[in-house]
DNA sequence: AGCACGCCGACT
DNA sequence: GTCGGCGTGCTC
């Protein structure tokens, strides 16, 4: 009797393949988790090994061989594959995307995983005898030459990319002073995590209470929600933390939610923690990925510094995993296989017995009540002596007031005073472009989207219409493509319509506009907060982009131009969502002798969450909301799911998700349906979307209904609609 | 997801 | 007559 596989292939089918095993490889060899290049269809495929089974799925005259193994061990470990199984489960989405979802692209595609060694440079004994002088006339290989000249150990190729403009640019550097014989390219293959780590810092006693309550549970799970606003010292407490992790020859995972948040946190880790650290984020080459991937899998990188994606990188030896701004919703993947890495990374530490430090000044309502439930540690930092007093909330009340392009006088009038005060003033607005809206003031037409139920935004400087919802583009009608008549205005207010206007109203002082459209270029972002460092920059304005991790000590005034878009809003998370951005930009400004004020323009002055956010804090605003959440038996008091479809008519969607309710509705009393309904936007990119609702009080209910569901779908599949399925949805659009 | 197979419309 | 549209079924 030959050996048969089982192998999860990577297509959307929740069923496994089975094959005859490799001629000619052992037994021993065949380990749940090793690559497999196998036939599938006409093409050949990478699978990966679930078992090895003793009967097959199906007849055996159909079984074919598989090809090779890819692996001489399995990349995964036990635990790494009990969690991804898991999280197919969990969030049913098929296996063989899912474990194909932890490995980077060369891996996927069936590249060996020695192909792709972690290097370092290093200067060769004539490379270090040089003068610097040498390089007058190669300003990139002179700064890399100072930078290798200044380390004792290789520098990974992985970090060259930070050092200049582009990542090509350095890297064409380093292949110039390796070519004139400076320097060398080494392995750092053999290198094991040194035990010796930098020294440690010098810590406050709330910070070190939490480093020891965390270095007490070592090697045990645990979650600590580890909780301080902006300049509490939360990055100190990581530090001392995956110190102490290292010195235990163990690895740290560090999670971040954006990419932009990673060059100021790996300065600081490598500063402190003498174990070589990799990133591992989308804006890296696949070699980059694939290196710091395998180093971490190998476990040669201590520390593994990453973006969603590395919630499954594997660990060789598990340590930690530090999940910072536990909150921010980019942890929640938005397409395909759509899961939490802020929920993975929890159940990750459970399976691999290690802790997991999750930090926020604002932390999401699931783990307040996760603490609440005992579940959770709760460890406060208090804002340090020295740092930022909290910050003054002040209300303007702009019902009835003219604003002049999204200002009131009551904001332009402090803005002139803090300005004259020599500090600077940060404004958020969470709308690009120069208007949301343009219209006809002859009849009353709006430039909609041709293919979204959309208005199109305005971008005045390039005279553009543009969709934010799809690719549509267009230039500026001279007249109404309606009425003909010349008079087309923009109407409301986005933050380039804000920057033209400060730069009238404010003449002298420097503007820094900050959101998706002025930092386009590969460090623009960069170099404008360069600017706002050097004081170069009197008012600084933006989108969400400025909520998210910089800190601008000059700032002593922050206005948050509309309040209420976030706070009216049909979505359950918007109030939690708003409140968290208000605290987070607030928490940007202020420094030791001046405390900032936080003027919030609104329409609805007396809004019970604003005011109780005002009055008691985050912690006020989170218990309020908590309550009616609890009421209404919202997450995280009840589970939901979100049936999302679409196809190129309404009907088409609406109709296969009224059948899927139909099917399973009546069988499950406990789950609740809500749906089908047309999506918030019916309409995207010409496409009809629409979404069925799930909740459910227990999650299990939840569970059996979708597994129940997709099992119909599975045998009379509906090939008109695209669908996908989410669980623990955070957006509803 | 791909890919082949098959059945209907407008083209060299 | 056939080129190609995409609905349907299948992949061990």
């Amino acid at each position: 009797m030959e050996t048969v596989v089982r192998v999860a292939v990577p297509i959307p089918a929740y069923r496994c393949f089975d094959y005859l095993a490799p001629a000619g490889v052992p037994l021993e060899s065949l380990l749940p988790g090793v690559r497999l290049s196998v036939p599938f269809g006409n093409r050949i495929r990478v699978g990966y090994l679930i078992a090895v089974v003793e009967t097959p799925g199906c007849e055996v005259e159909r079984l074919r061989p598989a090809g090779a193994v890819l692996d001489a061990e399995p990349l995964l470990s036990e635990t790494d594959l009990k969690l991804l199984r898991w999280a197919a489960r969990y969030y049913h989405h098929p296996l063989g995307e899912v474990i194909q979802s932890a490995f980077p692209v060369h891996l996927r595609e069936g590249r060996g995983a020695e192909l792709a060694r972690p290097s370092g440079l290093v200067l060769t004994p004539a490379g270090a005898a040089l003068d610097p002088a040498t390089f007058r006339r190669a300003p990139v290989q002179r700064r890399l030459f100072e930078i290798l000249h200044g380390r004792e150990r290789p520098l990974p190729a992985s970090r060259l990319a930070e050092l200049a403009g582009s990542g090509r640019t350095v890297r064409d550097a380093a292949r110039r002073l390796v070519e004139r014989g400076w320097a060398e390219w080494v392995d750092l293959q053999d290198r094991r995590i040194p035990a010796v780590v930098g020294s440690p810092l010098q810590l406050n006693p709330a910070q070190l209470g939490a480093v020891d309550e965390i270095s007490a549970n070592l090697g045990r799970y645990g979650v600590f929600l580890l909780e301080g606003v902006t300049g509490s010292g939360k990055t100190e407490v990581y530090i001392e933390v995956i110190r102490r992790v290292i010195t235990r020859g163990e690895q740290a995972l560090v999670l971040v939610p954006e990419i932009s948040l990673t060059p100021q946190l790996e300065r600081r880790l490598c500063e402190r923690i003498e174990a070589p650290l990799a990133v591992f984020h989308s804006g890296l080459s696949e070699t980059e990925r694939a290196a710091a991937w395998l180093g971490f899998q190998k476990g040669e990188v201590g520390v593994l510094l990453g973006t969603r994606s590395a919630v499954f990188a594997p660990m060789r030896w598990p340590g930690v995993i530090i999940l910072d701004e536990e909150h921010d919703r980019s942890f929640k993947q938005q397409e395909g296989f759509r899961f939490s890495a802020r929920d993975v990374a929890v159940m990750r530490a459970r399976m691999a017995d290690i802790p997991l430090v999750a930090g926020s000044a604002t932390p999401s309502l699931e783990s307040i009540r996760n603490v609440q439930r005992g579940r959770y540690v709760r460890l406060v930092l208090p804002a340090r002596a020295g740092a930022a007093v909290a910050p003054r909330y002040r209300v303007l009340d702009i019902r009835a007031r003219r604003l002049q392009d999204g200002l009131s006088e009551g904001l332009i009038a402090a803005m002139h005073d803090t300005l004259a005060a020599g500090d600077q003033v940060l404004l958020f607005l969470n709308r690009r472009g120069f208007a949301p809206a343009l219209v006809c003031h002859g009849c009353g037409w709006v430039a909609r989207c041709r293919r979204c139920d959309a208005n199109l935004v305005l971008h005045a400087r390039e005279s553009r219409l543009r969709c934010h919802h799809c690719a549509a583009e267009h230039g500026l009608p001279g007249c109404c493509p309606s009425c003909g008549q010349e008079d087309l205005r923009p109407l409301g207010v986005g933050t380039e319509r804000v920057d033209e206007a400060l730069r009238r109203l404010f003449p002298e002082v420097g503007v820094a506009r900050i959101d998706r459209d002025s930092t386009r270029g590969r460090r623009s972002l960069e170099r404008m907060l360069e600017r706002v460092q050097q004081g170069e920059v009197g008012i600084l304005l933006g989108t969400q982009m400025l909520a998210k991790g910089h800190h601008f000590p000059g700032v002593t005034l922050v206005g948050i131009l509309d309040v209420d878009a976030g706070f009216y809003s049909t979505d359950f998370r918007a109030a939690e969502h708003t409140a968290q951005l208000i605290v987070q930009v607030a928490g940007r400004a202020g420094r030791g002798e001046k405390p900032g004020t936080v003027l919030l323009q609104t329409r609805h002055p007396d809004h019970p969450l604003l005011q109780r956010l005002l009055r008691d804090g985050y912690p006020g605003f989170a218990a309020a909301e908590l309550a009616e959440r609890e009421s209404a038996c919202l997450p995280p008091f009840g589970y939901q799911a979100l049936w999302r479809a679409e196809s190129k008519e309404l009907a088409l969607s609406m109709d296969f998700l009224a059948r899927l309710r139909e099917e399973a509705d009546g069988k499950n009393g406990a789950v609740h349906w809500l749906g089908p309904a047309p999506a918030p936007m019916p309409r995207q990119a010409g496409r009809y979307r629409a979404q069925l609702w799930l909740k459910s009080a227990r999650r299990e209910e939840l569970h059996a209904v979708l597994t129940d569901a997709l099992a119909r779908l599975q045998e009379t599949p509906e090939r008109r609609v695209r669908w996908s399925l989410d669980v623990d949805p955070v957006d509803f659009y």
